[in-house]
DNA sequence: TTTGTTTACTTAAACGGTTAAGCAATGCAA
DNA sequence: TTGCATTGCTTAACCGTTTAAGTAAACAAA
C-alpha cells in the first residue's frame, strides 16, 4: 500500500539495511558512502516515504507513547491535567493517547486494556474503582502505572493526589469560624469514588471539630454519572424542606457549577448561603459571592504524575523493579 | 519479554495458527475442537496473555484509531469537540488520539507526521494554517482528513464548521439594532487564522449594513499563543484612549473570557459597553448583563466531523477516491 | 607478499501477529 | 476398497522495521 524501506531498496539496486541505516540517522556512523546516503534521502523524499511506527516499535520493544484515562475530558479539572501531562510527556519526547472513562468502571477497564494492547509504554489513570477485578492492575506487572487524583492506601501503586480530608477539612472549618456558618450542607456524588468520600470526612472532621453535630439531612448525594439531570431536583427537594441551613459545602467543582447555574434559572436568593467548594470554574471564583474555593494544583500534578511514570518506564526499561511513590500536593485557598 | 501466540502454542504442543483463531473468535469457524479451544483459553488466561496491537495491525494494514489535533485541550470549545469525537469515534470501534498544537503551525506538522508514522487510519484536524508546506498535506493522499472549525476554499479537503461570517454578522447587527451600538469595538487574534478573519468580515458586514463607518482604531487584536498575557495591557490602552465605545465584540470566546477576568480585576465600570461573543463559557452567559452570544453545535461539530472521516476511512478501504465535503453549521443566539 | 584493518555494504533473523495453502486421519457413499 | 468430503490441525509467508553477523574489496602495515 504506502511505501516501504523495500521499495527504496529496490528502486535504488541496495539493501533495506542500508535504506534504514541512512532513514535513521546512522548513515555516518555505520559507514555508508556520502553518495549512497544523498541517493537515499532523495528517493525517500521522492516516493514520500514515511516510517511504518507499528514495525518500528513491534522491533523496539516500546512505543514512546503514553495513555491518560480520565473520566471526562470536558471536565476542565482533567483537561488541565491532561494539557500539562501532554506538554511534559512531549517535552520528554513521549507522545500521549488520552481516552476517557466517562466515570463508568467497565469502560475504564477496557480502556486499560485497550493502551496494553497498543503496547503504551505507561499509563496514568483517575481510577473509579480500587481494583474490582485485582489481577486486571497486577496485569500491570507489565506496565508502569500512577494513579492521578485517588489514591488507595492499601493498594501499592504510585499516585499524585491533593490533600482532599486536609483540604476540605480547611474550607468547612474557615466556613464556621470565619463565616460564622453552624449549619453547611454537603453536597456530594457517589461515596465509592475515595477522593470525594475523603472529601466528607474533612468536612465531618471540621464539623465535630467545632461541636458541631454532624446531621444526615444535610447530604446531598446525587450519581456523578448524572448529576446535571439530578441535581436540580435534589435540590428543588432540599432548598424546600431542610431548615436553618447558612452553608453549602461542594465536594467537586462541578456540583458547584450546576447548583449555580440553578440558582440563577430558578432565581433563588441565595445571599443567605455561605458557599464553599473544592476547585472551582475561574469565573466563579470572583462572580459568585461568599465564595470559599481550593485551588488545585493541576499542573504540578500532571507534571509529577509523568515524571513518576517515566522513571517507572526507565527503571523497567532496565529491567529493575521500580519503587512506588505518592506524592500528595496541597491546595492554595483563592 | 511479555506472552506471545507462540508461547501458548509452545506450552499446549501446537501450533500458533491454530491458538491465533481461537482467541480471535476463529475457533468454530476453522474447526478447531471444543476441547483444544477451552485448552487454549485457559491457557491464555493462566498466563495472562494479551495480544500484541502492534503486529497485529502492522499485519492487518489498519489500526482502528483516528487521530484529533486541536489547538488546545484546556479550551472548553475544543475540549467539548474532543469528548464529542471520541464518543463517536468509540461507538464506531475506533480509539482515538488526541493531541494539540498549542496555536502552533510547526507543531501542529510535527504531531501530523506523527499520527501517520503511528498509522493512524484518518485525522480529523483544525490546522492553524493552510497548507504551507502543501505537500505535507498532499501526503494525506495517504491518510483521509477532515478539517474542524476551518475551511479553506480553495482547498479540497472535507471540513466541518459553522458560518463565521454569517453569525458574527448576526451578533453585530443584533448589537446595533436592537441594542443601539453605534461604536463597537472588535477583539480578535491573529488575522492569519481564517475563523477568525471571516468573523471580523461578518463584523464589518454588519457594520456596512448598518452604514456605521469602519474605524481601524476600534480593532484590538493580539497574537493568540500569548492573549493571555498581551490582552490585558492592551484593554488597558484601549479603555483610556477609545472614545464614545458603546459596544464590544469578541471573536473568540477566549478574549471574552480574559476580558471579563480583566474588567473583574481592576473593578472597571463596563455597564456602558454591550458585550457580544461567538460562544462563550456557560456561566458569563447568564452572569455578565448585556452579553449576546452565539452557541456554537459543538456535539454536532464532532459527531459529523468523524462520521465524514469514518466515510473516507471506508472508501479508502475499498480502494476508492473519496468525495470530500463540507458541513456549515449555523449557530443558535442565546 | 602476507596479514590486518577499514570501508561499504548484504544476509538473515527477529518482533508478534494473520491467513492462504497444505496435509493426515477419519467418515461415508458408491 | 476406492473416491471424496470433512475434521482438525500445521507449515510457511507476510506485514515493515532493526540489527547482529558476515563479506568482498580496497588499503595499509610488516
Amino acid at each position: 500500500m504506502s511505501v516501504s524501506l523495500k521499495d527504496i531498496a529496490a528502486k535504488l539496486g541496495i539493501s533495506k539495511t542500508t535504506v534504514s541505516w541512512v532513514l535513521s540517522g546512522q548513515g555516518d556512523k555505520r559507514n555508508i558512502s556520502a553518495e549512497t546516503q544523498e541517493k537515499v534521502r532523495a528517493c525517500a523524499k521522492e516516493l514520500n516515504y514515511s516510517l511504518n511506527g507499528l514495525a518500528r516499535s513491534l522491533n523496539l520493544g516500546y512505543t514512546k507513547t503514553i495513555g491518560l484515562i480520565i473520566p471526562s475530558i470536558s471536565d476542565m479539572f482533567y483537561a488541565n491535567i491532561a494539557n500539562r501531562v501532554e506538554i511534559v510527556a512531549n517535552a520528554a519526547g513521549y507522545s500521549l493517547m488520552i481516552a476517557s472513562s466517562k466515570y463508568n468502571a467497565q469502560k475504564e477497564e477496557e480502556l486499560i486494556n485497550l493502551f496494553v494492547e497498543k503496547q503504551v509504554d505507561g499509563i496514568i489513570l483517575a481510577p473509579m474503582k480500587p481494583t474490582q477485578d485485582s489481577h486486571k492492575y497486577l496485569q500491570f506487572n507489565k506496565v508502569p502505572l500512577v494513579f492521578i487524583d485517588r489514591k488507595y492506601p492499601n493498594l501499592d501503586i504510585s499516585s499524585v493526589t491533593i490533600d482532599n480530608v486536609g483540604t476540605s477539612r480547611t474550607l468547612v472549618d474557615n466556613m464556621i469560624k470565619e463565616d460564622g456558618c453552624r449549619r453547611v450542607a454537603l453536597v456530594t456524588c457517589n461515596h465509592d469514588i475515595l477522593t470525594l468520600e475523603s472529601r466528607r470526612i474533612g468536612y465531618e472532621t471540621a464539623l465535630k471539630e467545632n461541636n458541631i453535630e454532624i446531621d444526615p439531612s444535610l447530604y446531598l448525594s446525587v450519581p456523578i454519572t448524572s448529576y446535571k439531570e439530578k441535581l436540580p431536583d435534589a435540590l428543588q427537594n432540599f432548598f424546600s424542606t431542610a431548615h436553618d441551613v447558612d452553608g453549602l459545602f461542594f465536594s467537586t467543582h462541578i456540583l458547584l457549577e450546576e447548583t449555580i447555574k440553578f440558582i440563577h434559572t430558578k432565581k433563588i436568593d441565595a445571599s443567605k448561603y455561605k458557599l464553599a467548594s473544592m476547585r472551582t470554574n475561574q469565573f466563579l471564583e470572583f462572580m459568585v459571592p461568599h465564595l470559599r474555593v481550593a485551588d488545585f494544583p493541576e499542573n504540578e500534578m500532571g507534571k509529577t504524575a509523568v515524571e513518576i511514570l517515566l522513571n517507572h518506564i526507565e527503571d523497567r526499561r532496565q529491567g529493575e523493579e521500580w519503587e512506588n511513590q505518592s506524592v500528595v500536593f496541597n491546595c492554595n485557598f483563592l
